[in-house]
RNA sequence: GGCGCUAUCGUCUAAGGGUUUAGGACACCGCCCUCUCAAGGCGGUAAUACGGGUUCGAAUCCCGUUAGCGCUACCA
């Protein structure tokens, strides 16, 4: 076809979150869209009433909005093949498959799931491959006229030819056959009158004239049944495009339990964005050169559907934090408050007040300390609560009998100071190290020790900076009294 | 079990038969910087799953084995 608009689609079905791979997945199928000034789609594909869970499709789209990939056509903002729900669709799905079944695709099954899984259990026992018997095949016109009737529930399954090969191109794993031997004849219509995954969604990217599916390698052994009721509609294929599967470290399937796997947690642990789609991005594909760090836009003038690998990648948090550092790195302090406030928000601090100005002092000490924004809070407790406790190694190390005794020298020097700065307090505390004869380290490191009870941090000048001058000398005090040797 | 897909450093990957003593990045280790921890700079360890072919020549092509994963529902 020349020049087709170029039509893509992301169609989750809201069982909950967003998966980190079903972000992959409407990744690359919005980057492929923008690139070629395509559109985008967003399907919610709800035909399990079992599994539907509330809430679940504004959720997706909040995040889905929060990452940045914005769809074109979809549910709320609409489109000219709508609605885009398929649970709003259903009319439409029963009338393809009862168009099959006049023309003898596609037949009506009245067996019990019963009757069903002792079907199964028997073939299984023979070490068979556990297919439909195609009992219901065998009823006459009279008998199936009856039944129906009669009102006994009935599902419509899709007539299934034999002894076929269907051969199919993609995109990403090149020719593929499977013998219809192999496929049973699948329910298409459920007795619920809901249609399962594999009419609804052949329908779907018909009607909604998708030109190509990109989505997860676990579609691809129902492929052939899809390609199937193309041709039985008389209905162009689109271009496939199979991803291969994001893992665990273990490599097995990538799963709660071996760490977060919801969009929503890696926003609520202070991610960036920019970060997680960079990382996101480039598990299963790479530009071809020695770059990695990429914006959105620049994604999208770099991607491509042929650099994509066929092999599953493991969801390696070390990266995503090197990944992410990379992006903080390129933000300043003001861009990065908001987030901070946000996890502050919903912190033990959040009844606290800090000004703007403060926080991003803060941020400005910790963004390079840090892989996340919750990770201030995590390494930098002191910023926001005086320390409860003292690191017990850092002690053993830093603080002497004397130590007391040199502290209380800089207390009075800082008292002397008025409304000091960084570099007045790294005078103020030379002159006393000077006084007493001492190293700067040794006062250094007992500071450090007070005001934070950490021996990991900023610079120590900047924490007092931060921290000013009242509560460095409160927070000395209460060291000197509360450390024992 | 059957069918399918996949197989390069621990991980993400480059190398599309000769330019390869297999390149980069993360992680790890060492050094530098330094008040600590980071960041940054420099350097290092580390891979073509195995076995057969094809070819003058194979990580690259073919076959087999093995392993991992996926699918095998009135779930998507």
């Amino acid at each position: 076809m020349i020049s087709e608009q170029i039509r893509v689609r992301f169609a989750p079905s809201p069982t909950g979150f967003l998966h980190v791979g079903g972000l992959r997945t409407a990744l690359y199928n919005y980057l492929f869209a923008r690139q070629n000034h395509g559109v985008f789609i967003l399907r919610i594909e709800d035909t399990d009433r079992s599994r539907y869970v509330e809430g679940a499709v504004e959720n997706l789209i909040n995040t889905l909005q929060w990452v940045g990939l914005d769809y074109d056509e979809g549910p709320i903002k609409g489109g000219a093949y709508g609605p885009y729900v398929q649970s709003e669709r259903l009319e439409i799905y029963r009338k393809y498959a009862k168009q099959l079944v006049d023309e003898g695709k596609a037949y009506y099954c009245f067996c019990t799931s019963d009757r069903l899984e002792q079907m199964r259990t028997e073939l299984e026992q023979k070490g068979e491959f556990a297919k439909y018997d195609r009992f219901c095949l065998k009823l006459s016109p009279s008998e199936i006229e009856q039944k129906l009737k009669s009102n006994l529930p009935y599902v419509i399954r899709m007539k299934v030819p034999d002894n076929t090969t269907i051969k199919f191109y993609d995109l990403i794993r090149k020719d593929v056959e499977i013998s219809s031997e192999l496929i049973d004849d699948q329910v298409l219509l459920k007795s619920d009158g809901y249609p399962t995954y594999h009419l609804a969604n052949v329908v779907d990217d018909h009607l909604m004239k998708v030109t190509h599916v990109i989505r997860g390698e676990e579609w691809l052994p129902s492929v052939p049944k899809h390609i199937l009721l193309y041709q039985y509609f008389n209905w162009e294929v689109p271009v496939l495009a199979h991803l291969p599967l994001l893992l665990n470290p273990d490599k097995s399937k990538l799963s709660k339990r071996q760490g977060d796997v919801a969009v929503e947690d890696y926003r609520a642990k202070g991610y960036l964005r920019e970060g997680l789609i960079n990382f996101i991005a480039l598990l299963g594909w790479n530009p071809g050169d020695e770059r990695e760090i990429f914006t959105l836009e620049e994604l999208i003038k770099e991607f491509s559907l042929e650099r994509v690998g066929k092999s599953g990648a493991v969801f390696n948090i070390d990266k995503l934090n090197w990944i992410n550092l990379q992006h903080i790195h390129r933000k300043t302090e003001k861009e990065m408050l908001p987030i901070l406030k946000e996890i502050l928000s919903r912190s033990k601090y959040k009844d606290l007040f800090f000004s703007d100005d403060y926080l991003e002092k803060v941020i400005h000490a910790m963004r390079e300390r840090i892989n996340y924004f919750a990770g201030i809070l995590e390494k930098s407790p002191y910023f926001f609560e005086p320390p409860k406790e003292y690191d017990s190694v850092y002690i053993a190390k830093h603080w002497k009998a004397e130590t007391p005794d040199w502290l209380g020298k800089l207390i009075e020097e800082f008292s002397k100071l008025n409304n000091p700065k960084k570099e007045d307090f790294e005078n103020a505390l030379n002159r006393t190290a000077e006084a007493l004869g001492l190293g700067r380290g040794k006062i250094i490191h007992a500071v450090r020790l007070a005001v934070s009870g950490m021996g990991e941090g900023p610079g120590l000048y900047d924490i007092l900076d931060i921290l000013g001058k009242e509560e460095v000398i409160k927070r000395i005090q209460q060291a000197i009294k509360n450390i024992k040797l």
